[in-house]
DNA sequence: CGGGACGCCTGTGAGC
DNA sequence: TGCTCACAGGCGTCCC
């Protein structure tokens, strides 16, 4: 599921929920795919600051309240939906009796419960005693620029598809130039700017990787503006769906005909991950 | 260093 | 109905 949008969304809604409440009790169900660093009951007594989110992780920074221990920690806890994740938060005075099944991390606060379900358990919670510390750091190193990134320049976003030979839609994948697009939206942007995906990167000419760029931004905002994309698991943290599944020209639509041109979409498969792509409207 | 394959897990849908 | 298989939104790690 959860790419840049779906992060988003789910930072934009549990913020206002989240932000001041006071851990009470932290329950952990089965393992993730880290542990999470610190005993769970050593959080309690901390409260919850501004929420931040860095490519698709999201940080929840957390501090000691006024009458914490003086052992309570300052730091945060560096969050990542992986496939299948998605956050939940009932607020105080609705009926929570037990943990949904797949509901691994249950955070009790003073203002209700938030849970972590997570299917796959490709997710993880770990704390980090800031983002510019391990484990966050380590975590964080290697992401590419925001796409809202002012230095996320044209300029520079052709500078570096111009170092990788690899197919431009795996080098959107990798997040290491500009973070964001997973597969569903790496397959759109490259739809919206008329690229077939196949293309090596370095081969695309200026005003061609322009043209990605634009469209992978467009494509994020307009994806995060209908509050992501839902096709199975995906909920924002009061259990709303996403609309962007509605608004695919190509992602999962095998063998149908293009919106644009009625030629059939084409599905190929690059680094073990499919991809969507319309072989007359998408240009090598 | 770039690039590619693997594995972590569980659930679902298609085909037999 | 029940079984097996392919496949699924991500990404750290290991190998070349």
């Amino acid at each position: 599921m959860p790419e840049l949008p779906e992060v988003e969304v789910t930072r934009q809604s549990l913020a206002p929920v989240l932000q001041g409440a006071r851990v009470r009790r932290v329950e952990m169900g089965k393992p993730l795919r880290w542990p999470l660093g610190v005993p769970p009951q050593s959080l309690v007594g901390c409260v919850f600051g501004p929420l931040a989110r860095r490519g698709k992780y999201l940080w929840l920074p957390l501090h000691p309240g006024a009458d914490a221990p003086l052992t309570a920690p300052e730091g945060g806890l560096l969050v990542h939906l992986g496939m299948s994740g998605s956050l939940g938060f009932k607020p105080k005075g609705i009926a929570h009796p037990r943990a949904g099944l797949h509901e691994h991390v249950r955070i009790h606060t003073d203002r209700g419960v938030l849970g972590l379900t997570d299917p796959r358990r490709f997710g993880a919670v770990v704390w980090s005693a800031g983002l510019a510390q391990a484990p966050a750091a380590k975590l964080l190193a290697g992401l590419g620029r925001e796409p809202d990134d002012p230095a996320l320049t044209q300029a520079w976003f052709h500078e570096q598809l111009q170092r990788r030979r690899s197919p431009v839609k795996q080098v959107l994948l990798a997040g290491d130039v500009v973070v964001g697009a997973g597969n569903i939206y790496a397959c759109e942007a490259l739809f919206d700017a008329g690229i077939d995906p196949r293309t090596r990167a370095h081969r695309l000419s200026r005003p061609r990787t322009a043209r990605l760029l634009q469209a992978v931004r467009q494509t994020l905002l307009r994806a995060l503006a209908l509050g992501g994309t839902t096709l199975r698991d995906f909920r924002d943290v009061h259990g709303m769906s996403g609309g962007f599944q509605n608004q695919a020209r190509v992602y999962g639509r095998e063998a149908q005909a293009c919106l644009r041109c009625a030629t059939p979409i084409r599905r190929v498969v690059q680094g073990q991950r499919s991809t969507f792509f319309c072989p007359k409207c998408q240009k090598r």
